[in-house]
DNA sequence: CCATTAGCTTGCTTTTCGCAAGTGATAGCG
DNA sequence: CGCTATCACTTGCGAAAAGCAAGCTAATGG
């Protein structure tokens, strides 16, 4: 379960989800985090979308409260901060799958890799069950299964 | 296609969504437009998150200029305006059914109704194919096909 | 003809964003 | 050990956006 700062605007499920990532950057994060395979507070801010450190530090504050994401200190590097996303938050690839299927056939120049849209209309379940086990849509398939 | 007001800080599909749709409203008013039914100004201003008229107004006006909805005066009341989505906004849908499935198993006090979930896990592609025919999931199912 | 409704716009206050700079705790190196 | 770099932030400030209330115009209904 998730829960929000403020009591929501409603119970409608889309709005449960705007009230938590309905802004600009969280969705970014967490694509970074649950696709791309970023895990560091650097890692995120070095995404070409170009996030500012005062708003990647606010949205990670409130993406961990809502129980999301939890942090973790680096093993060998005592600096580092390690992010891991939630079974809560691995459970929105789905969304973030329809997003960048959209986008990627709406947006006339889009950089969504062409095997993405090809893979998603030939076997969503599958395309989804190979990221949920940790595959990058964005990288070229391998040869062998 | 769609178009956006300034060019995107990149061309990744789920940022160029983000750019149209990231932020608390826009969502609302395409699942008040392409799921409840909704297709008038007073009907959005009349939903329970309570947009204000001039964030409503701002986001009309943004949505058709990127393609997503289109105006047209009333037939029998000259003051209407009804707004109607285009193919590229139809095409959100999915994304919508996936954020209102994921609200509703991750909000403990979802406003959802129980059929939704269960449509949803039996049969996703039928729910789709129900709602692109213009199947409202918050009604409980009918008894007949 | 007058009150009402639909669809906005304007003005003002509060909140959030975006940018730049600064801080504290390690880490690595000579 | 001292110096510099890196990591993960925080702070300050101007600009943009959101939220709220009021007003405004055209069409309707009685």
């Amino acid at each position: 379960m998730v829960s929000l700062p403020r009591p929501p605007r409603s119970h409608c499920p889309i709005n449960f989800g705007l009230e938590l990532f309905g802004d600009g950057w969280t969705l970014l994060i967490l694509r970074d985090l649950l696709i791309v395979g970023k895990s560091t507070f650097s890692e995120f801010l070095g995404s070409e979308e170009g996030i500012a450190t005062n708003v990647l530090s606010n949205r990670l504050a409130r993406l961990e409260r809502a129980g999301l994401i939890h942090r973790e200190r680096g093993q060998g590097d005592r600096r580092q901060v390690i992010y891991q996303a939630t079974d809560a938050a691995k459970a929105l690839v789905p969304v973030l799958v329809e997003m960048s299927y959209w986008g990627a056939t709406h947006d006339p120049e889009t950089a969504a890799p062409p095997g993405f849209v090809m893979a998603y209309r030939a076997d969503r379940d599958g395309l989804l069950r190979r990221m949920a086990a940790g595959f990058d849509p964005r990288l070229p398939p391998a040869d062998d299964g």
